[in-house]
Formats: structure tokens, C-alpha cells, sequence
DNA sequence: ATGCAGTCTCGAGTAGCTGGAGAGTCAAGA
DNA sequence: TCTTGACTCTCCAGCTACTCGAGACTGCAT
């Protein structure tokens, strides 16, 4: 019989470590004195500690591991825990990879420039949009604006309000200014399946797309400076060792009379 | 001006977490109303959203973000910053992936047995130790028992209590019944500098064992079916994929008398 | 006027402990 | 027998970065 402290220089495991085993029931002490509170341990308590921990180690909660010690999991399903475990771990290991990449990464940038970089570039989950889109090949990309104020055009009358900024989809595989490949998406309601014809006759493909992991970054000043944000994008997704899965996409958050000047978001959908 | 819900679909960050990041001061909105409380942001708060975004990706925690923020802190030690998250996650990486072999090998064990496994094997680590130790080339083990005896006839006497179970040091690097050479170690108070010779007349060394991180494992029952332990250990080591870094050591937890049994933890220095 | 979706604050919960406050206990020395 | 000092007890708060829910209010559309 030993006392908790004793005992925890025993099996190594700190005094408030075993109080709280004690608490969870996952290893009552052998005996606790009425009067005093005190717990009192045994040695021959070791296999079963040394399986806690262990079973801890391989990524259980202490809760699983109650059911386990207590005999309420067959084989099976401890293997089909451990299966799981085993996947959330391998993608948590990947994605800590990721994340010392970026680090990384960083660190080069910040140490070549010494300053801080321009844009902030994040990773995030586009969802899913429902949008009416004009999709055209433009020898001239400054006709995007006309061709904005063109969908908004008939959209408005109609009563097909737009859920969100609207924004541009370079679907070229490569930039090429004399026949640029361009989508002007509009995102509406769910249960929107068709618009009008625009004032200068253009005609709303209504689609769906899908959600996505993307690269996103916010482009704070006039249109023209926006090539900035491409090399950074650029250089982002390569330093991040990340591969481009989609047609960029280009969002006008700002309103054009808006005092802050125009605010633009890319977005490159990445594997 | 947008409400939180609004701005959340926007910078797709949820409405909590706004909330939050407002709260600690890190993005607080451009106006809140005084009588109701609703909170207005704007597009332009965006780029300060997405450092707060990619910064905390880098591993950094809202509070030190939010001295970056603030401009407390130079590029130096932002640099420096970066650096130590930089040394803590790789360590923390390679610890994932050693916890992703363990589960991963635990998986293949209990496939191929079909059932728990006899012995639990966790990493510990054992810290640094005083001792008294005696230290012979032996041609039968079972001297063992009596030279832990003769040990204790000297200390006791002595006045010298030893702070802990006895255990002996196998400094063989391979095997051998007919010459082991073998140390028997009593952990003693770190102020002893000095103990008589024993009753049969063996002398004591006084060392330290330095810690060190150790794989463990309690054997109960008879001590000679101790050889099962050393197997067990030997392909949980081969399977995570660990060297030996010291002479394994063999502690004897139980008094002679002990009704549950004697106990023995062996414990495998690793690297 | 009435819904209803959105927003507010505040408090609790998350996992696995760690640390502290304040009180009680145990064993050895004076 | 008393004291001292090391140990232990319970209970509570804190850690991180939010998330969720309760109960109350607001704003906009019918």
C-alpha cells in the first residue's frame, strides 16, 4: 500500500494525473481511508495504469478507454476505434506537414524580403453556389464592367436577387488578353432556374458550383495594381507545394462608389 | 456596412468566431450600435481578417497575433517567433507520425492475434537517479536474489534507506548465462556519498543514472516467465521502430512477501 | 400587427489535466 | 506531548479557440 505520492514516483505519472484517474473511475485506488481521504495504491495496479496510458498513446480518449478497461468493447470494435483513429491521424499528420510547410515557407519569405509580405494569402472552404452566369471570349477584358452592369440589368427587374458579390471565372488555361475565356457569375437563390435575357442580349446559363478548398486573398486597391496578387498567389501555391484544381476566380466585393476604394478577392481552387 | 451574418458569408468565417476575434479586441467591427449592440464590419476589414487567418495557420495564438497586430512586436522577433513554432511543430510532427507507427503497428499486431495483447508498453520518461550499486560478473543469475539481500544487510544497518524499489542493470550487450555481467543498483538519497561493504564483503559504487526516456513494461507473475517480457518488448521496439540507447534494467517492485505476486518492470533506455 | 430570421449577452462546455487556496493528516524529532 | 514539515485532501479556476444554447431583443417584410 502506498500513498498517492509514492506512487506516482513509482509509475511516473504525476500526483494530479492519478487524482484525476481516480475521479474518472478509469483507476480507483485500491483503498481510500474513510476518515482522511487518502488513497492508497498497490504496485500490482501498474498493468493496468500502463495500459491507460498506453491506450492513451494511441490516440483514445480517457472515455474509450473506461469502455475498453471495463470490457464493454469486444475486439471488433476496438479494432474498428483503432481503424479510425488510424485515418484521422494520418490526415491530422499530413495536414501538420502542411502547416510546418507553410511555416517554413514563411519564414524564407519574411527572411529574403525582411519585411512583412503585401497580402495574406488563406486556405479556405468555398461552399457550393447556385449562380446565373454570362460566359463570353473577350478580346478586351475592360468590357467585364459593362458586362456586370449588363447582367445586374436584368437581374434586378426580374426580382432575382443577388445572395452575394458577383465575380469572374478565368477559364483559360492559360492568360491570353485577346481572347480571354471569361465568366461573370452571379450568385442567386437556390430556387432561381432561369433569368431573363440581358439589356444588350446576353443570355444566363444557370448552374451550380461546387464547393471548394481554396487559395483566397484579398486585392485592397485600383483593378489595375491586381497582377501583384497573382504573383503572390503564384508564388504561395508553390512554396505550398499546392497544385491549382479549378479556373481562378475573381470577386467584386466592393460596390463601385464604395469610399474605400475597389476591394477584390481571388480565389484559386487548389487539390 | 455589413451585419455579422452578412460579413460571415463574405470572409467565410463563422458568425462565433467573429464574435470572438471582436470581443478579444483582434477585429473589432468599424461600428456598433449603441442602443441594440449589432455589430457592423466592412469589406475593408478583410485584409486584417485574413492576417489574423493566416498567422494563426503559422501556429501563432490570438494573443500573440494580436501583438503583431498591435505592432508591438519588430520583424526580428516575429522572425524568432517563427522560428521556435518552426522547431516545435517539426518536433511535434515527428512525434505524430511516431504515434501514427504505434497505432498502425498495434493494428497489425492485433490482427494477426486476434486479441489484446499480454503486456502493455508505454514510453516513459525516468528521471535521473542517485545509487548504490554493486556490480559483478556473474555465472548464475540466481545469485541475483542473494546479492540484492547482502545489498540491504549493508544499507539498512547503515542508516542508508533507499528511496525507492531496487533493480539491476544487465550490461551485457548480448546475453550470457554463464558470464552476466550485472549491476544491482539501490536508489539511495542524493547526499550519500558513501557506503560500508556489505555482510559478504562486496563493495559499493556510488553513481549517477542519468534520465533518460525508456520503454516500460510490468511483468506479474513468476519471475521466470520473465523471458515472454523481454520478447514482447523486443518486437514493440522493432515495430515503432526504436534502438536501444542502454542497458536494459529490470526493477523489482514487490517485497519477497508480497501476496499479489512479485512484479517486475523492465524498462529499455531508448534514443 | 405579426412573423420570422437575425442578433445580442451571458454562461457553460470542450480534453486532460495543472496549479492554487485552505484545511486536514501523518510520522518523526524535541 | 507538542511541534514541525512534508504530504494529502477537496474544490475551484485556468488553459485554447472557439461552439452551443437560453432567453431577450431588433429589423425587415408582409
Amino acid at each position: 500500500m502506498y500513498r498517492i505520492g509514492e506512487f506516482s514516483k513509482i509509475c511516473r505519472v504525476p500526483v494530479s494525473a492519478l487524482r484525476y484517474y481516480s475521479d474518472l473511475g478509469l483507476l480507483p485506488p485500491v483503498s481510500i481511508d474513510p476518515t482522511s481521504g487518502y488513497r492508497y495504491y498497490e504496485v500490482a495496479q501498474l498493468p493496468r495504469l500502463n495500459r491507460i496510458l498506453a491506450l492513451k498513446d494511441l490516440g483514445l480518449s480517457l472515455d474509450e478507454i473506461g469502455s475498453i478497461l471495463n470490457n464493454e468493447l469486444s475486439a471488433a470494435e476496438l479494432r474498428g476505434m483503432l481503424r479510425l483513429k488510424q485515418a484521422e491521424m494520418s490526415r491530422a499528420v499530413a495536414e501538420q506537414q502542411a502547416q510546418l510547410a507553410r511555416v517554413e515557407s514563411r519564414l524564407r519569405m519574411i527572411e529574403s524580403e525582411d519585411n512583412m509580405p503585401e497580402y495574406e494569402i488563406v486556405l479556405k472552404d468555398v461552399d457550393a453556389m447556385h449562380v446565373a452566369s454570362l460566359r463570353e471570349v473577350l478580346d478586351n477584358l475592360q468590357e467585364v464592367g459593362s458586362m456586370i452592369a449588363d447582367g445586374y440589368g436584368a437581374l434586378m427587374p426580374a426580382g432575382i436577387m443577388p445572395t452575394g458579390p458577383c465575380f469572374t471565372i478565368y477559364h483559360d488555361p492559360e492568360f491570353n488578353p485577346e481572347a480571354a475565356d471569361v465568366e461573370i457569375a452571379f450568385p442567386v437563390g437556390d430556387t432561381v432556374a432561369e433569368a431573363p435575357d440581358t439589356p444588350a442580349g446576353r443570355h444566363f446559363a444557370i448552374r451550380d458550383i461546387p464547393g471548394a478548398k481554396a487559395a483566397v486573398l484579398v486585392h485592397q486597391g485600383p483593378y489595375d495594381t491586381i497582377s501583384q496578387a497573382y504573383v503572390a498567389i503564384g508564388e504561395w501555391l508553390e512554396a505550398n507545394e499546392l497544385r491549382v484544381a479549378g479556373p481562378p476566380q475573381e470577386a467584386y466585393l466592393t460596390a463601385p462608389d464604395d469610399p474605400s476604394g475597389p476591394i477584390t478577392e481571388l480565389r484559386f481552387p487548389v487539390a
